[in-house]
DNA sequence: GTTATTTTGTAATTCTGGGTACAGAATTTG
DNA sequence: CAAATTCTGTACCCAGAATTACAAAATAAC
């Protein structure tokens, strides 16, 4: 109807959450994004309104990415402690991996934000919930194969594991992480 | 000497702790502080120098009252089970009725500097160290008392109860967090 | 009581953050 | 092609952040 936007929201949305995740949100300045997205500010405000709008579109995208891995990774096929191994180790190494040590974009959030941003506080509520009922799920899995006590309560379980990687999370990004991650790891796989 | 000073640096610090556990770093203003601690600035700069560096004082005064509250529990007497418990309770119990719903200075901070911030990220690995010391002694009693399997790895499970501290901070930040908590200290004394 | 020293309060000061205004460019529709 | 509409880039704006400057005040030492 009008003239045509000249670079893709989406991927400009994507490269945003790299940036917050990257600074946090109240080091990140409109300077940033505009250097990053390699966009003028006029279009920025024209197509995000805000950077609060910006920087909630990107953690909504942020936490559907997210949990979509984490699910993937626990329904691949295996025994069930094996799979719980595996996708706490993916995400310790992300964490060591990464040079900049971002941790996760969602859980920085909620400790720099969550007490004034309703929003941001939701948003987080609901990317535990997903996490949560993906290790519910699997633990109802191994409590039917056996691997699994069944006198553990597959809620309370889940809400640990769910918290364990929240908490690895937040460890991850202090220095000299890796030996205390493999220990988070042991002792979680010999818990169950 | 000379003139002394109006205000007692040391309760100022803990003043301005208040501030920077309700605000995070960023977010507070030297305007917040002045208000807060009931000083000029001339006295603030004059007596700290700095935010960051007021900040630093702030943090490590909050690293060993913490520390300190949490070795006083894990000492008490009885079972290491239940002390184990009281220590996750108390922290649930306090970040549940804090109205602020402020967590943890420390994983706060650890979200927000560690990043960019090497003395920050150190005194956070600092604290978790302290943490995972306190809770290895404990099981290692609980091992000898043979209220827990010696086929644990002392190491491994203090770990894994120090992350679950520093996870239970950041997630009893989000809303409606009591069961959330409730199941994680359940679901953590039934895996000792 | 004078001097030296430190603290205090107020008033600048500088810089940046977050955003707006606006003129011109690129489209679609008819 | 004209009109209507939306995008783009540059320049501008204002509030507030973090600090500094400085004169006046309070004290200790002599």
């Amino acid at each position: 109807m009008a003239r045509p936007k000249e670079f893709d929201p989406e991927i400009a949305v994507d490269q945003a959450m790299e940036v917050f995740w990257r600074k946090g949100y109240a080091a990140t300045t409109p300077q940033d994004l505009v250097d990053a997205l390699s966009i003028g500010k006029g279009s920025l405000y024209n197509a995000f309104g805000s950077k609060r709008e910006l920087f909630l579109r990107a953690l909504r995208r942020y936490r559907d990415t997210q949990t979509a891995a984490l699910v993937e990774t626990l329904d691949r096929p295996g025994p069930v402690k094996e799979r719980v191994r595996a996708a706490l180790t993916a995400i310790a190494e992300m964490d060591l991996a990464d040079p900049d040590h971002r941790g996760c974009l969602a859980m920085n959030s909620t400790a720099e934000l969550a007490r004034t941003d309703k929003e941001v506080a939701d948003l987080s509520r609901r990317m535990l919930d997903i996490t949560e009922d993906a290790f519910r799920t699997l633990i109802a899995e191994g409590q039917r194969t056996g691997e699994i006590s069944p006198t553990r309560d597959p809620a309370a379980l889940a809400a640990l594991l769910a918290n364990t990687v929240a908490g690895m999370r937040i460890v991850g990004r202090v220095p000299e992480a890796r030996d205390r991650l493999t220990h988070i790891i042991d002792a979680t796989i010999n818990s169950l």
